[in-house]
DNA sequence: AAAAATTAGTTCCACAAGGAATTGACTGTC
DNA sequence: GACAGTCAATTCCTTGTGGAACTAATTTTT
């Protein structure tokens, strides 16, 4: 959830799925980066904290993910999850339920409702992989694409909000040292034995 | 979830809280930070991202709670919600249920058990204040601080390990950037209407 | 000063999430 | 080429979660 020199970091499921599809669209412009008074303990959990640097990472996947996710439950009647897959899908045709598994750390049968899901309501195609039949592949019908396109901006529009404060040369500087630290979570420093996970 | 030129970020909730109190200790210094071969997808959601930035603090946050909090369930018998209000005490003694929910987006409801649970166990003391009568004060029990003081350096390590590829300017520099971008969620540009929230 | 509105915390309950066991499909070994 | 081991996906079932309604304490309105 948050962290900034918060706290461990925490995060709440957010708002569930609505009913299905909700109207048309409303109020899109809304800046969904809600201000907030900056109460003592946030403070606290943001300046004070031993751990601050997961604090803040923490703390803007909250900002970040609360308000997205809350609209897409809203907007499409999506959970999280299913637009997780929808969002893979845009992002890598043809993977298998099992890849967005292991990349998001979700459980696979949590995945596999997701997907059942998203199949019964014509946003995903499955097709069996004809080598290895225990695999399916997955891909995004028009409808899914649909979403997704509808969707992206906000994702976008969001992020840009939330780097408006940095100029560019500081938003490269920020880019570059957080792939850094990615970078390093996936080839370990001495090329250690590789590790399924 | 995750993050990183990734996909929109997703944060499940990791291992659920085994029985009590595990044993005294195992393998405490296990590089906790699993390096992990970097398939083609979780490098598509990384790289290939349209959000880039939310994807890279998303995977961050989930490399980061995933492996401390299903520890400290596995050490403590304590769910994630329920070491949240440890630390956040620890951070700061005597806050209301109240504060660490608006603070951390977690429900109320959910926070009532956890804080009535932590009581229950031991861990928190709760005297209400004899002003407002609503509000209850908590506190950490000398048996909740030594959780705390037992957890603190696991989650200081990790972050340290994570930072590790940084040179110490490329930290404050990181550190610096990031503060600035959280801060700018608090203050809007030209003291916006504040907002509850 | 009674009535309406707000706020902290709790209880109720329907639903969803995830661990564990299961099925079905492959891979390797001897 | 049968048998054990592995892996994708699913089903089962228990448990936790969080929305909504509720209680109690306090503040505001008129």
């Amino acid at each position: 959830m948050e962290q900034p020199d918060i706290l461990p970091g925490t995060t709440p499921a957010g708002p569930r799925l609505a009913g299905q599809m909700a109207l048309p669209d409303a109020g899109i412009g809304a800046e969904m980066l809600a201000r907030q008074r900056l109460d003592s303990f946030t403070h606290a959990r943001l300046w004070k904290n031993p751990c601050g640097f997961a604090a803040r990472f923490n703390y803007l996947a909250l900002r970040y993910n609360q308000p997205l996710y809350g609209w897409v439950a809203e907007r499409f009647g999506l959970a999280r999850i299913e637009f997780v897959v929808i969002y893979s899908l845009a992002l890598q045709d043809g993977i298998t339920a099992s890849e967005i598994a292991s990349s998001t750390a979700f459980p696979k049968n949590t995945l596999s409702r997701a997907v059942n899901r998203l199949i019964r309501i014509g946003l995903v195609l499955r097709r069996t992989d004809m080598i290895d039949r225990r695999q399916q592949f997955l891909s995004l019908t028009p409808a899914g694409c649909a979403i997704f396109e509808e969707a992206l901006p906000r994702f976008v529009a969001l992020e840009e909000e939330m780097l408006a404060p940095l100029s560019l040369v500081e938003r490269e500087t920020l880019s570059a040292l957080m792939a850094k630290v990615v970078l390093a979570m996936f080839h370990g420093d001495t090329e250690q034995p590789p590790r399924g996970d």
